[in-house]
DNA sequence: CGACTTCTTGAATTAGGTCAATCCCTGTGG
DNA sequence: CCACAGGGATTGACCTAATTCAAGAAGTCG
């Protein structure tokens, strides 16, 4: 994929294994019109002329579930931006087991950790029908050499999936699967009430294998610990569906992110060594 | 600490909690004398004027075993270049339990992913008597503006640090305490390898406790795992000092971190979705 | 409508956790 | 120099949470 293809016809071009539906950036759909447009400006893109995320932009696609966006070992070519759906990253063991390291929603940007490496460190797919903006990985890099604020951005989202990682690391340590669990959906609520969805009730694009997956338990342990939250008036599912009934005793389950925070007040815990 | 203390007298300033002993950096023992000099140039400063970095570098200091470095909440105000010793990163949950996020040894940098949030956002304590340099963040944070590989090289620190929390949770995630410990002993002795240390002979600076932690397993699995692979002649041990008989297989019984590498000529394994 | 995938539940099994006792260094003070 | 104290490290016994295996229900898609 050159420059001269940004304007080029439809996805004829494409290699096979990615059969993403993709459009010319210099469609109608311009940036600015985007409905996710100002979860770019994350990328620092704010003050600049508005068409030079354009000129970036290299094509908005669409992924059905279960499509690969990245694998590792790919070269680095694009960041992504998800407009809508969500992405599952993870990496894979020699053996065959993987380990899901982060689900993705829309608002968020995907494959920036390989920016120094020049390629991809996970896998990426599609949980569900995915669309994204694609963002020219070396024209973004040239870029961020003249704009400082891009740079700086960029260290903001790698510290903060830096943060994230670690939080993720103290849910899989020592939780009992209730524990994790908890945690995990009042987690997810979280995220959707920052981006103005509801907080109690919503859809869960992963499925129950992946869900334990992530939270190192086995997929059977996830319907009983649900099973066991519905019995208790916790939650009510339908399928895929959640409703939230009673976050206040989730999160006093899982009572872990508050751990940062409130450190000060905490009392010496890690004894002396 | 302002500017005015940097050749100011010894630590009687210094708050109690941090009773560890520093030195003003103007004394003889300059940047480009230190052991460590060029441990020190991933941070970017390789082309410049060799009193630059002098100048970021607020004090040496050193930690006795137990003693804290920095805490959640705590101002961002130094990033630490450990130059001997190690380290332990963690963080604390609200009812006391931690989970360990790293460990940390000559060379590596601590504090980096504080820097967008301007605080700590774990807590790190010394393992044993450590020598630490101690840069600050707002002198490095300014220079970074002007000396964009500066930053160029924070962001390849950070994408580093994601991909080693990512493998750490496939550690954490599905695998046997005998797996999780094979694999913690070969990376700790690849990374001794990387330093020009003995891979199969080194010292434990982390207690049993910590190991433990760190794997989500409890202190005791890792006493009788670490038994079993002794009694199976794959490590010889006294007490913290420990030699790797036969790296081959404790490689392959741990057989994770070659995922990344070989990726492209694994078979599918991660079903359709 | 059938083939599939995902979800759910039950029963049997086990890896690893917890509790408790002991051992073994290392450092300290008489 | 030796005894003692204290913090790891180790080992054993028991127990529980979670896994595995298996079978069936409930959606979903071509």
């Amino acid at each position: 994929m050159n420059v001269s293809s940004i304007c080029a016809g439809r996805d004829q071009s494409e290699p096979l294994q990615r059969r993403a539906k993709t459009q010319p950036s210099c469609d109608a759909l311009a940036c600015r019109y985007c409905g996710i447009y100002k979860l770019c400006l994350p990328l620092g893109l704010e003050r600049a002329d508005s068409t030079l995320l354009d000129s970036i932009v290299r094509r908005k696609a669409v992924f059905k579930r279960g499509q690969l966006l990245f694998r590792p070992g790919q070269r680095f070519e694009y960041v992504y931006a998800i407009r809508s759906g969500s992405v599952k990253s993870y990496l894979c063991a020699e053996d065959g087991r993987t380990q899901i390291t982060g689900f993705h929603i829309a608002g968020e940007l995907l494959g920036l950790s390989a920016f120094p490496a020049r390629e991809y460190s996970c896998e990426a797919r599609a949980l569900e029908t995915t669309s994204v903006c694609m963002v020219d990985a070396a024209r973004f890099e040239e870029l961020a050499q003249e704009v400082p604020a891009l740079q700086y951005q960029m260290l903001i989202i790698m510290s903060r999936q830096i943060c994230q990682d670690e939080e993720l690391m103290l849910l899989l340590g020592k939780r009992s699967a209730e524990e994790k669990l908890a945690g995990y959906l009042v987690g997810l609520s979280r995220r959707y009430a920052s981006r103005n969805y509801s907080p109690t009730e919503f859809h869960l694009s992963m499925s129950r294998g992946d869900i334990g997956n992530y939270l190192g338990i086995a997929e059977e342990t996830v319907c009983r610990v649900l099973a066991r939250f519905r019995k208790d008036k916790l939650i009510t599912t339908q399928r895929r569906h959640i409703r939230l009934n009673d976050i206040k005793r989730l999160s006093a389950m899982a009572d872990i992110f508050a751990g940062a925070r409130t450190a000060q007040v905490r009392k010496a815990v890690a004894g002396p060594v």
